[in-house]
DNA sequence: AAGCCGGGGTT
DNA sequence: AACCCAGGCTT
């Protein structure tokens, strides 16, 4: 059997897309998918659900309506309208492809999947995403909906997170993609599996595939698809400086290259265990901020969770010693530092941890 | 192939 | 508290 014929007898395919049709919600990159709408959409929607990512996309798009106004933006500005939206490298890369279609691609998009899967932060899941729903190529787009969706449909119990696994169905569902609807194809088989083929407590009566479903046949729905157990994530524990020089607090920027760059932050150190004393706090002030600060108080503690790790951090009060200079290595990085009020954080991205600083530092002073 | 990267919703 | 999410990049 040819690929003509497997579409022509997939019947499934036609009840998808009349569901899809019918059901589909009404969201912002909906209305006008243009390739522009389409790609920012699909960085965002990374790990990250619909509801999350909509004030978002509304915010960036506004902000920088077109692939020039992105490429011409300063990336510290593109990261505070991505401020709270994690991981920052969507951003970053974002920002950079912005600039490879300006300069290499006179400002238009690639328009097929292999072109796009160039850019960066583009991998074969958006590259298929985009290429189907902005320009109508007949490509699957794989994503986590759709490894569930049809880990159960066609009853695969292969770990679904081994590459081979996801191979295995992203060709065999090559061969049913609607040449004549590719965008309602794919995002079809997300909205089954964000509405109706859920993770847990799926909703099989409202499955407009149902017939032919394997895990529903053989009620498999619980066990299907099959997961690698995931590795326990550590706690550690930190210690950060809230150094006040009059009226303003100091901070500093991370390095590009590193977790969450380009966000601001507190000075802190981390704390091995068993040596929780403040004299660790210390160490903050010879090795990071470079000049001399005695702690007058301690804030309280704030706790954090990341994707592999989890923080609890204690946050001490300190005051600048006036007197004392601020040593060269200091202000050699003086672009990456700053003395700020509170009522300027606004204008600073900072990652969450800080931010739960921040609003502890204000719960504090208020009372 | 495995580890790394945020944050929020759900159960 | 564990699990999941419209993944991609690095090693």
């Amino acid at each position: 059997m040819n690929d003509l014929d497997k579409k022509q007898d997939a019947a499934w395919v036609r009840r998808l897309l009349e569901w899809y049709d019918t059901n589909k919600r009404i969201l912002p990159w909906r209305s006008s998918p243009t390739p522009y709408f389409v790609w920012i959409s699909e960085i965002m929607l990374q790990q990250t659900q619909v509801d999350t990512v909509i004030p978002y996309f509304e915010r960036f798009v506004q902000r920088f309506p077109t692939v020039s106004e992105l490429s011409g933006t300063d990336i510290e500005d593109v990261l505070k309208v991505w401020q709270g939206l994690g991981y920052y490298a969507r951003a970053r890369n974002l920002h950079k492809a912005a600039g490879v279609i300006s300069d290499n691609h006179n400002g238009i998009f690639p328009e097929s999947a292999v072109e796009l899967q160039k850019l960066p932060g583009i991998g074969e899941y958006t590259a298929g995403a985009v290429a189907s729903i902005a320009f109508g190529e007949a490509v699957p787009a794989v994503d986590g909906n759709c490894l569930r969706v049809f880990a159960r449909f066609w009853g695969i119990s292969d770990v679904i997170d081994e590459p081979k696994t996801k191979e295995c169905i992203r060709s065999r569902l090559a061969g049913y993609v609607s040449e004549g609807n590719p965008s309602g194809f794919n995002q079809g088989i997300m909205e089954l599996g964000a509405l109706v083929c859920r993770p847990t407590n799926p909703d099989c009566g409202q499955c407009p595939i149902k017939s032919g479903c394997m895990a529903y046949e053989k009620s498999l729905t619980a066990v299907l698809p099959v997961r690698k157990p995931k590795s326990s994530v550590p706690h550690r524990t930190l210690f950060a400086a809230v150094v006040w020089r009059d009226d303003k607090v100091f901070v500093m920027r991370r390095e590009y290259d590193e977790m969450l760059g380009g966000l601001w932050r507190f000075p802190n150190v981390t704390v091995k265990p068993g040596d929780e004393t403040s004299e660790s706090l210390g160490k903050i002030v010879e090795e990071q901020i470079s000049f001399r600060a005695r702690i007058t108080g301690k804030y309280g503690q704030i706790n954090h969770a990341y994707t592999h790790f989890k923080v609890s951090i204690t946050v001490f009060r300190c005051e600048f010693n006036e007197g004392t200079a601020i040593s060269s290595e200091l202000r050699e990085t003086l672009v990456n530092v700053a003395w700020i009020s509170l009522e300027d954080v606004e204008e600073y991205p900072f990652d969450k941890a800080s931010l739960k600083i921040i609003d502890l530092i204000r719960s504090v002073d208020f009372s």
